[in-house]
DNA sequence: CCGTTAACCTGAGAGC
DNA sequence: TGCTCTCAGGTTAACG
């Protein structure tokens, strides 16, 4: 589900909403996810304070009390709800809200209960996870393995031209590739590329300076316009109000195979092919 | 070191 | 209806 668009949506809401307050309680229902729950993860919660909800990729950071932190991936299926507490520990519960956002109850893993909100971790496929985190020192050694986000200026046209060098590996994978570059999906890697002009199969070493240009230009574009869009719904990507986002309505290739291709006075058909196991989308006619 | 593949899961939708 | 098959926003261990 979820790529850096998306994950910044979730995070938006989520500081708006439950910043500043305390864990009440926190309950786990199915510690089987991607990896499992830690046996100390409800006491190192409780009573800590949320200071506020960061994000780094595609990872959630709750900021907590002591310089203590809890990160939270969203794998392909995770989504997070917010549910209002009605009077004392009566919750809004299933027969309105479940209802209304047609959420299969069954995936609700994890819930944090704060003053008046919970905040509710659905994910069917599990391929999510949670991780406690107990200084700075180790929050930045885990964020240190990631390559910089497109927005980073790190993230330049020395940086891509060194680490293309010598490298065989088309570029579709290399946009998917968290140590080189971190945020950047299944979705937006297809979109990126058409804006690009950039054949997805192309062997990372044989781009050219302004081919690398385009691509750092068109990743901020694309994550910007993906994140002011509310992030795209595919399946079942939905805000922390039930609320799905927009991009996907204005994909300019992704899921748009025998489409026409958008890019002006070109008459090619979206193809899809897949290439290392990732549905992936493009114009054979533009994208060289 | 490099690049690719299979595996982890459940559910939706297509085709028969 | 129901069965089988394919596919889905991510990551990573294991392999050649």
């Amino acid at each position: 589900m979820p790529e850096l668009p998306e994950v910044e949506v979730v995070r938006q809401s989520l500081d708006k909403k439950i910043k500043q307050k305390k864990v009440k309680k926190v309950i786990v229902r199915n510690r089987n996810l991607r990896f499992k729950i830690p046996y100390g993860f409800i006491n190192f919660l409780q009573n800590k304070k949320i200071i506020k909800v960061g994000r780094f990729s595609k990872y959630l950071i709750l900021h907590l009390s002591n310089n203590t932190f809890c990160l939270i991936h969203l794998g392909m299926s995770g989504t997070i709800h917010l549910i209002y507490e009605k009077k004392n520990n009566n919750f809004i519960t299933n027969a309105s809200f479940y209802s209304y956002l047609s959420l299969p109850k069954k995936h609700n893993h994890v819930e944090i209960i704060l003053e008046k909100i919970k905040v509710v971790y659905n994910d069917p496929r599990r391929f999510g996870f949670f991780q406690i985190i107990k200084n700075l020192e180790s929050l930045n050694k885990k964020l240190s393995l990631y390559g910089p986000e497109p927005f980073d200026t790190r993230f330049n046209l020395d940086y891509l031209l060194s680490f293309f060098k010598k490298k065989e590996k088309n570029i579709k994978n290399f946009l998917l590739d968290q140590g080189f570059v971190s945020g950047i999906g299944n979705i937006y890697a297809s979109e990126i590329l058409f804006l690009s002009k950039i054949n997805p199969n192309k062997k990372a070493y044989l781009l050219k300076k302004k081919d690398c240009q385009k691509i750092i230009i068109n990743s901020k574009k694309v994550l910007i316009d993906a994140i002011e869009r509310g992030g795209s719904s595919i399946i079942n990507f939905k805000n922390t109000f039930g609320v799905k986002g927009n991009f996907q309505k204005t994909f300019k290739v992704y899921d748009r195979e025998g489409l026409k291709c958008k890019h002006k006075s070109c008459s090619g058909i979206i193809q899809k092919k897949n290439i290392s196991n990732r549905s992936t989308f493009f114009c054979n006619i533009c994208q060289k």
